[in-house]
DNA sequence: TATCCGACAATGT
DNA sequence: ACATTGTCGGATA
C-alpha cells in the first residue's frame, strides 16, 4: 500500500460502520506502517491491545503500544481526541510512561509528547497532511527515536539560537554607543513581540512581515516598530490590525532603536524560529550579556540555571505537595475500588480501548467523598504563595509556577477521569511574590512569569483571552528586601514558601558595593541577629528564618556561597537550627556560570516540622551536568556547617595549643627582592657598620614549597624606626623607591605613615620561633594538606600558617591522617580548596599523649616520611603538589612498582604510629576519626575549664 | 591587634 | 585554556 492509496482509502472508509472499531483500528495502523515503511507490531514489547489496570480496578487496553516509544489510542471518526488523550495520560504509569502518547480517529493524528520534566507538546495533523514530509518524520521518529521529539532539545536549541542572534545585535548596538540598559529593553521588546506573534497574542506574521520589509528601509522599520510598541502599550490600532493591550511595563512608549540592514536580516531569519517555545530565561541571559561583564556582580545580574533552581524548588515546594497528592489519590482509588462492588469491574462494551461506560459508577455519597478530598487540595494549590525575596528576572517563580501547574494538571486529569466536575479556578501568576531592587530585572520578572503562564496554558490547550494580556503583577515589587528607605528592617509578604538565590557579597566589600550609609544601616537594623562580618546572603537567611518563626512562612530554600558554612557566617545557620531545622542541604556545589568564580551551598529549612534530614552531593564529574549523579544521604541532624555525623561546630580551641600557631608576615607592599639583587647586597658594607644581613631574609610562600622555589628575598625592618631602617642603605633606598609610593596611597592612615614597615610583622610569632632551629609550616590554601619543615633563616609569608614546633613527633602528628582529616573537616575553603586556619584547625586539635616508646615510633615514621619526600622530589624533579597528585592516583589504582608508592607506604606507617599513640585501632573511617577527636577535644576543653577557674589568683 | 575571607585575582604551562 | 596557588584590605571582636 502506498501513502496515496492509504490516504485515499481512509478518506473514503473512515466512517464505515461495517467493520468493528477494533478491526478498523488495526487495519488502519497496519496500513499506516506499510505506507510509511514502518515495522508492524510483533512480540511482547510492540503489540496491539496492551492491557493495563484501571483506576478503581478492572482492565483496559491501549490499542497499540511500543515499549519506550508510544501508546496509541484510536477513537471512532469524529470523536473528541482530547478526551482520548486524557485517558492515555491516566494510564501512562501502567504503560511504562512512554515518551509519546498518540491518539487518532482514523482521519486525524495527535502526537503528544510525554517526557518527564517538560511541558507536553502536541503535533497534530490530518490524513491529507501525511503528505507533508515533516509530519511523516514525526511519525517515523515516534517508531524509531522518540527522544528526538523531546521538546527540551528543541526548546534549548531555539533558545540558544535566539540568544546568540539577539545577543550579537545587542552587543553591536552597545558598541555603536547606545545605552546598555536601553538596548536591553529594546531587545526584550523585540523578543517578546516575536513570542507574542508565535503564540497568537499579536496578529499572525506581523513581526515577520515588518522585518522582511525593513531590510530595504531601516528607518521605516524603526518607525513601524515604535508605532507597534506604542500600540501594544495601550491597545489599539496598528495599520489595519487591532493590537491587544500589553500592560507589563515592557511597552512603555520608548522609541525603537535604529538597526543596520544586516541586523534586520539576522532578526528576520530569527523570526522564523518557533518563539512560542523559547525558555523565558533568555531574557535574563540577554540582560546579562548586554551588560559590561564588570558590572554584572554589582547589579546582582546573576541568573540561576534551571537545574539549580529545581534543586531548591523540588524539595521545598514540589516534593511535599506531590506526596500529599499521591496520598489523596491513593485514598480515593482505594475508596472507589472497594469494598467489592458490582460496577467496579470492567466489561467489554464494544468500544475500543476504554469506553466511557467502564468508569466506576458513582453514588452521591462517593461524590462527596471524592470532592471532599480533591477540592481542598486544589484550593490549596490555587491559594498557596511563593516568595522569592531577590527574584531577579523571576526564574525561580517561573520554575515553581510550572511545577505547580503540572501538579494541578495531574489533579484535574484524575478528577475528569473519575467524573468529578472540573473547577474553573486555576493556579495563577498572582500567587508568586517577588522583591527586586534592579528596575530592569523587576520588569523582566513580571514578564517571565507571564510568558511561563501563557506557554503552559497554550501547551495544555487552554487559550488566553484575558485583557490586558500582561497585567503588571503587583505581587512583584520594586524594592529592597532588607531595608526600608528609612533604614529600618524591611517587611516581607507572607508566603508558604520562600525560595531564591540572594546576592552574595562578603563583608569586606560591602561598603564599596552598597555604600557606607546602607552598610551601616544594615548592620544596625540586624544587630544581634546577623554578625557584622557575615555575607549579604546571610541577611536573607535570617529574614526567612524570622518569617518562619513568626508563622509568616512555612518552608524556605535558599542558595548561598559555600562560605555560609564557615566561621563568620555560621551563627546565622545556628539561629536557623535554634528555631527550626535544616531538612536538606547541599554543602558544596559547583556553580557553572560565566564570570562567577564561586561554589555554592543550598540550604532548605523550616520551623522544625519536617522530620527527614538529607544531605546531597554529586558523584562523578561534578562539572558535567550530563555525567554527574546526585547522591542523597539521610542523616540524623544537619549541623550549622552543613554536615551530618559528629557536630564539629562544638569543638573548642584548647589552651594546650595556644601560642603555637600563627599566620606569616603580611608586608602590604612590594618589599620582595630578586635573589641575585639580595645576594649582592648581603655583604655590602654600610657607613654605620650594620650588616644588610640583619634586614634581608629568604621570603617563602606556598608556591615556593609546593612547586618551585622562587628564590625571592624580602626586606624586613621588623619594628625599626625610620632612622634605624635608614642605616641599611641599599635595602632602605629600595623600599623607599618601590614601597613608599604604594603605601602612601593606602586608605589606612597607620600604613601610610609607617611605609617602611610590614603591615603585620608578627612579633609574637618571631618570639615563639626564636628558640627553635626549624619550624613547621603549611600553606593556608592548597590542594593537598601538607606540613613542611622551614629553615629558621626564612621568613614565612601570610599565606603560610606557622606552627612553632621543632620536634619530629609533632611533625608526624600534624602530617598524619587524624590531623589532616580534622583540619579538612573543621577548616574553611576557598572555592574548592581547603583552607587551614590557626584557630579553627590547629588550636582545636587534641594531640595524642603517648608513652615514650610510642612517641618515638611516631617521630621515626615522621623522619622517614621527610626522607621519602626529599628523595622522590630529587629523583622525579616534581613539585610536592604533583607528587601528591600522583599519590592520589596511586590510592585509586595501586601500583607497587611506582616509586611514589614509597610515599604512600610512609604515610601509612605514620598513620599507624599516630593511631597507636592515641591508643586506637587502625584503620578507622573518617567519621570514626572525627568522632573520637571531637570527644577528646570536648573532654580536654572541659578539663581546662575546671583546672583554671575564671578567677585566677591575683 | 589577630583572625578570616573574597558571585576573587594572578600566574605559570 | 587549564591548573594551581596567592594578595591584601577590610571588618569584627
Amino acid at each position: 500500500m502506498t501513502l496515496e492509496e492509504f490516504i485515499a482509502y481512509w478518506s473514503a472508509h473512515a466512517h464505515d460502520e461495517s467493520a468493528t472499531e477494533r478491526a478498523s483500528a488495526q487495519s488502519h495502523f497496519i496500513g499506516l506502517c506499510r505506507a510509511l515503511g514502518l515495522e508492524e507490531p510483533r512480540g511482547p514489547d510492540y503489540t496491539f491491545e496492551k492491557a493495563v489496570r484501571k483506576v478503581g480496578g478492572g482492565q483496559g487496553f491501549a490499542d497499540v503500544w511500543k515499549r519506550g516509544h508510544f501508546a496509541w489510542e484510536y477513537k471512532r471518526a469524529g470523536s473528541n481526541l482530547h478526551r482520548a488523550y486524557e485517558q492515555l495520560t491516566l494510564y501512562r504509569d501502567d504503560l511504562g510512561n512512554p515518551p509519546l502518547l498518540i491518539v487518532s480517529d482514523l482521519l486525524r493524528f495527535e502526537v503528544h509528547t510525554n517526557f518527564t520534566g517538560t511541558n507536553p507538546k502536541v503535533h497534530a495533523f490530518g490524513l491529507e497532511e501525511l503528505r507533508d514530509p515533516a509530519n511523516q518524520k514525526i511519525l517515523r521518529l515516534a517508531f524509531t527515536d522518540p527522544e528526538q521529539l523531546n521538546p527540551k532539545h528543541q526548546r534549548r536549541q531555539v533558545t540558544e539560537e535566539a540568544t546568540e542572534r539577539v545577543g550579537a545585535i545587542a552587543r553591536a548596538l552597545v558598541s555603536r554607543g547606545h545605552d546598555p540598559a536601553r538596548v536591553a529593553h529594546f531587545m526584550m521588546q523585540l523578543v517578546f513581540s516575536l513570542f507574542a506573534e508565535d503564540v497568537g497574542l499579536l496578529p499572525k506574521g506581523i513581526m515577520t512581515t515588518l522585518l522582511e520589509r525593513g531590510r530595504a528601509d531601516p528607518l521605516r522599520l524603526q518607525r513601524a516598530l515604535s508605532a507597534l510598541f506604542a500600540a501594544m502599550s495601550t491597545g489599539g490600532d496598528f495599520g489595519v490590525e487591532e493590537i491587544r493591550h500589553f500592560n507589563g511595563g515592557l511597552f512603555d512608549g520608548a522609541e525603537a532603536l535604529p538597526l543596520e540592514p544586516a541586523e534586520i536580516a539576522a532578526l528576520h531569519e530569527a523570526s522564523v524560529l518557533d518563539w512560542a517555545d523559547v525558555e523565558p530565561h533568555i531574557f535574563g541571559t540577554l540582560f546579562e550579556r548586554s551588560l559590561d561583564p564588570n558590572k554584572r556582580g554589582q547589579l546582582g545580574a546573576h541568573y540561576t540555571s534551571r537545574e539549580d533552581i529545581l534543586d531548591v524548588v523540588e524539595p521545598v515546594v514540589l516534593v511535599p505537595l506531590r506526596e500529599e497528592w499521591r496520598r489523596i489519590r491513593a485514598e480515593i482509588e482505594e475508596y472507589l475500588a472497594g469494598p467489592p462492588r458490582m460496577d467496579g469491574r470492567h466489561h467489554f462494551d464494544g468500544t475500543l480501548g476504554w469506553g466511557r461506560k467502564t468508569q466506576p459508577r458513582r453514588s452521591k455519597r462517593s461524590g462527596e467523598f471524592v470532592a471532599g478530598r480533591i477540592d481542598p487540595f486544589l484550593r490549596k494549590l490555587q491559594t498557596l504563595r511563593v516568595l522569592d525575596p531577590a527574584c531577579g528576572s523571576g526564574n525561580f517563580l517561573y520554575v515553581t509556577m510550572q511545577g505547580l501547574l503540572d501538579l494541578q494538571r495531574d489533579v484535574l486529569n484524575f478528577a475528569a477521569e473519575i467524573g468529578e466536575p472540573p473547577l474553573r479556578q486555576f493556579v495563577s501568576p498572582e500567587q508568586f511574590y517577588g522583591l527586586e531592587v534592579n528596575p530592569f530585572a523587576y520588569e523582566l520578572a513580571s514578564m517571565v512569569v507571564w510568558i511561563g503562564y501563557l506557554q503552559w496554558k497554550r501547551a495544555n490547550g487552554e487559550s488566553n483571552h484575558d485583557n490586558p494580556v500582561l497585567r503588571k503583577l503587583n505581587t512583584i515589587q520594586l524594592r529592597d528586601a532588607l531595608l526600608d528607605p528609612d533604614g529600618s528592617e524591611a517587611g516581607w509578604p507572607e508566603a508558604d514558601y520562600i525560595v531564591g538565590n540572594p546576592p552574595f557579597l562578603g563583608s569586606s566589600r560591602m561598603r564599596d558595593e552598597l555604600g557606607e550609609a546602607y552598610t551601616e544601616a544594615l548592620r544596625r537594623a540586624y544587630q544581634g541577629r546577623v554578625p557584622g562580618g557575615a555575607d549579604l546572603v546571610c541577611y536573607f537567611f535570617e529574614k526567612a528564618r524570622a518569617q518562619i518563626e513568626a508563622g509568616r512562612a512555612r518552608r524556605a530554600g535558599l542558595i548561598a556561597t559555600n562560605s555560609v558554612r564557615q566561621k563568620v557566617n555560621r551563627p546565622v545557620l545556628e539561629r536557623v537550627l535554634r528555631t527550626g531545622g535544616i531538612f536538606l542541604a547541599w554543602p558544596d556545589r559547583p556553580w557553572i556560570q560565566d564570570g562567577a568564580a564561586v561554589r555554592v551551598s543550598i540550604v532548605c529549612f523550616d520551623g522544625g516540622i519536617e522530620a527527614s534530614r538529607t544531605l546531597c552531593h554529586f558523584a562523578g564529574a561534578e562539572d558535567d551536568p550530563a555525567a554527574r549523579q546526585v547522591v542523597a544521604r539521610a542523616v540524623a541532624r544537619i549541623h550549622a556547617d552543613l554536615t551530618g555525623g559528629p557536630d564539629l561546630t562544638r569543638a573548642r580551641p584548647l589552651r594546650e595549643n595556644a601560642g603555637r600557631s600563627f599566620e606569616g608576615v603580611k608586608p602590604a607592599g612590594p618589599f620582595d627582592v630578586p635573589a641575585d639583587v639580595a645576594e649582592a647586597w648581603l655583604d655590602l658594607p654600610n657607613p654605620s657598620g650594620v650588616s644588610n644581613r640583619d634586614v634581608l631574609r629568604p621570603y617563602i610562600n606556598g608556591d615556593d614549597l609546593l612547586d618551585r622555589p622562587s628564590g625571592r628575598w624580602i626586606v624586613d625592618f621588623q619594628r625599626m624606626s625610620l632612622e634605624e631602617a635608614a642605616r641599611y642603605r641599599q635595602p632602605f633606598a629600595y623600599v623607599e623607591q618601590r614601597v613608599r609610593p604604594v603605601r602612601e596611597r593606602n586608605r589606612d592612615r597607620g600604613k601610610r605613615a609607617r611605609w617602611w614597615l610590614h603591615d603585620r610583622p608578627r612579633p609574637e610569632m618571631r618570639a615563639a620561633l626564636e628558640p627553635l632551629a626549624r619550624y613547621i609550616v603549611t600553606p593556608q590554601t592548597a590542594k593537598h594538606r601538607l606540613f613542611l619543615w622551614l629553615d629558621k633563616a626564612a621568613l614565612p609569608s601570610s599565606l603560610l600558617v606557622v606552627l612553632a614546633f621543632d620536634d619530629d613527633f609533632s611533625f608526624g602528628v600534624l602530617n598524619s591522617a587524624p590531623h589532616v582529616r580534622w583540619a579538612l573537616a573543621v577548616g574553611g575553603t576557598l572555592e574548592d580548596r581547603p583552607r587551614y586556619f590557626p584557630s579553627d584547625c590547629f588550636e582545636t586539635f587534641p594531640f595524642p599523649r603517648p608513652d615514650e616508646s610510642r612517641r618515638e615510633a611516631v617521630a621515626r615514621a615522621a623522619r622517614h616520611l621527610e626522607q621519602v619526600r626529599q628523595r622522590l622530589q630529587q629523583r622525579t624533579g616534581l613539585g610536592l603538589t604533583q607528587l601528591y597528585n600522583a599519590l592520589e592516583g596511586l590510592r585509586l589504582s595501586p601500583d607497587a612498582a611506582d616509586p611514589v608508592h614509597a610515599l604512600l607506604d610512609a604515610h601509612e606507617q605514620l598513620d599507624q604510629a599516630v593511631a597507636a599513640a592515641y591508643g586506637w585501632e587502625w584503620p578507622l573511617s573518617d567519621e570514626q576519626i572525627l568522632e573520637r577527636l571531637l570527644k577528646l577535644n570536648l573532654e580536654r576543653a572541659a578539663a581546662e575549664g575546671l583546672a583554671e577557674p575564671e578567677c585566677e589568683p591575683v
